[in-house]
DNA sequence: TTTTTTTACGCAATCGTTCCCGGTAACGAT
DNA sequence: ATCGTTACCGGGAACGATTGCGTAAAAAAA
């Protein structure tokens, strides 16, 4: 079953040299020469020798790849970003491996322990909404193992962090739904210690102020899973839904929670945009063919990945220890669709 | 920058015992005595001591991860696959790699010769679109490298595959087409040499034949990367749309192709169910909030990656070479909803 | 010719772990 | 007193590769 790798020894006994000699040869040194190396480069491509980058990984301490943490593989926004992750990981020569914590803590910790006993180089992480704790991940990051976060970062910790202008995607969907004759504005949230949620939030209320409306607190609902779970959205809007001073539009913060929504919305019935509006948080690329089309914040995933993976390998490949972090912070697009305009025509014909 | 793990030597030394011992006692062999185990053992977990993987891995000649390959990630069929694949990986300690073709047989062969070199155990393995020539998959299959296929499987490979019914599936679709009035069916589909598209196209046809429909091969339909490039999509559905016998419904056999499809006939504006009928391979759970709502075929995918993994992992694991392969087919589902069904009334009210 | 320098290669240690051999006690049996 | 067991433990060779150091022979300088 196992599937014999040609060593340097095989060329070394096949050739009548040491192992060091061939070794040398094989990475052109000068003190070599060049009949010699001739000889091992040209048996060596005959015998389709490849180094044993286990071998290598033992020796230089480094394994080239790297570990990438997310709550969910199936869901667009995530895989947007692995596959920014893995083409700039691809181009310089490491590995990618994934795991799922599934907005599991203990799951977190689990991959976190395992990824990081596999002797990986580098981890990019976005937490899951259930982590409290992040004091393993500060430890680790402190004993020198490169981390950058992304999307949901963790303030604490002194690293290179990868995330969208938030407050803004968030203001400018409230305000878009404001402008648009939307008055009681609920939203739909991930867990409140999540970063990306007090960002979003405070956007949203930020936006509600400014326009002279009333923040009220029990229409901001959230979402212990992040929508993972179908039922918890259910719950959550029908709560909403059941409510005297029914909300005429919702925001919702994360891309499972936008489409749960919708989901929910069109099995009771009520009519989008002009029951209710809807905007949300998503990247999924079928939200115009949506019915309705769904005005949405959209985030530049595949960049975010590119550029994650670039400041970790920075880290990673830097001969000093760096101290000075940054924080990058990439704009949002506000894609504006149909699930956020009432028709006025309609309204003027009704009246 | 190095982030210093304990080793087996640190507790030797601490200990004044040998390494070996040291090894033994924490592999609780019976030639320790129960005091020296309980002394090393007690050390060990101390200063949180974890073997070295690598070292083991050079060691036992396996690096306990094994490697996907598929067109791209950012898609609700792969990803879904993957995540079924990383489910019973991470439950039986193994990691998961991935590599993205990007429909490049290119792209394929470096990620294949780069994960083979990085010692991974097995591969688990969708072949992209534009593969032709199966020799170097042969060749590693037959050195004893564990592979499985899915989804786009290669016949002439002796090994694990796991697929879902395509024949069925299309003939599914394509009956349900007929049975609800359409009769000049068209087909998108992926590149001709691809497993699952001769299957799904002869399903199409047995369907259209035994129904009396005469096969036109003139509407049958290639997009060389499987939709992954909108224009190539338009470019078919173009051709499509201009004949003078224009068909009235349209099968497409992949995910990206369905929702093109629906995409470009929405730009063009033209009704679905009514004008086009359309039905595809989907695996999003968007699908049913679309306008139209998409009638789609399903696959198990989460099903098919957990299935696809449990094969490769007794292919790794099995003591002895095993050359009975077997070739697992799933059921798909056929969800029938709105972008199928012309409304009869309308026709009536019309005529 | 002698001395120095250069050239070209091998030896052995190293990375962390396992495991095949030995080796040394203690102890009971002969 | 001698032998055979048993229980415990250490030495050292692997696994595959790199690399500092040593050194013979060849070439250059004296």
């Amino acid at each position: 079953m196992k599937f014999e790798a040609v060593t340097i020894k095989d060329i070394a006994k096949a050739l009548g040299l040491s192992t060091s000699t061939v070794s040398r040869a094989l990475r052109d040194s000068y003190e070599i020469s060049p009949e010699t190396k001739k000889l091992v480069q040209e048996y060596a491509e005959k015998i389709n020798y490849h180094p044993n980058p286990i071998a290598l990984s033992l020796k230089e301490r480094r394994s080239r790849s790297i570990g990438v943490i997310v709550c969910e593989i199936a869901n667009s926004f995530f895989s947007q970003i692995i596959n920014g992750v893995e083409s700039i990981a691809y181009t310089n020569g490491y590995n990618v491996i994934i795991a799922q914590s599934r907005e599991s803590a203990d799951r977190e910790m689990m991959n976190l322990q395992y990824l990081t006993s596999r002797s990986i180089d580098g981890l990019i992480v976005s937490v899951s909404t259930e982590t409290k704790d992040f004091s393993y991940f500060k430890e680790l990051s402190e004993k020198g193992l490169p981390i950058v976060f992304f999307d949901r970062i963790v303030d604490e910790i002194n690293t290179h962090k990868v995330i969208v202008d938030s407050h803004a995607g968030a203001y400018d969907a409230t305000m878009h739904l404001i402008m648009n004759g939307y008055r009681k504005i609920a939203a739909v949230s991930n867990p409140e210690l999540l970063s990306i949620t007090r960002e979003r939030l405070a956007g949203y209320k930020a936006a509600l102020s400014e326009s002279g409306i009333p923040v009220d607190d029990t229409i901001i609902k959230f979402c212990q899973h992040g929508g993972m779970i179908a039922a918890e959205v259910e719950e959550v809007m029908k709560d909403l839904l059941k409510r005297k001073q029914r909300p005429d539009a919702i925001i919702a913060t994360a891309d499972k929670l936008t489409t749960g929504c919708l989901r929910i919305l069109k099995a009771k019935g009520i009519s989008v945009p002009d029951e209710m509006g809807l905007i949300g948080f998503s990247n999924t690329d079928l939200t115009e063919l949506l019915d309705p089309p769904l005005s949405v914040v959209r985030q530049p995933a595949f960049e975010m990945g590119e550029l994650a993976t670039n400041l970790l390998l920075q880290l990673i490949e830097s001969k000093r220890p760096i101290t000075e972090f940054e924080t990058k912070v990439l704009a949002s697009e506000l894609l504006i669709r149909g699930s956020t305009s009432k028709k006025p025509i309609k309204q003027a014909e009704f009246s």
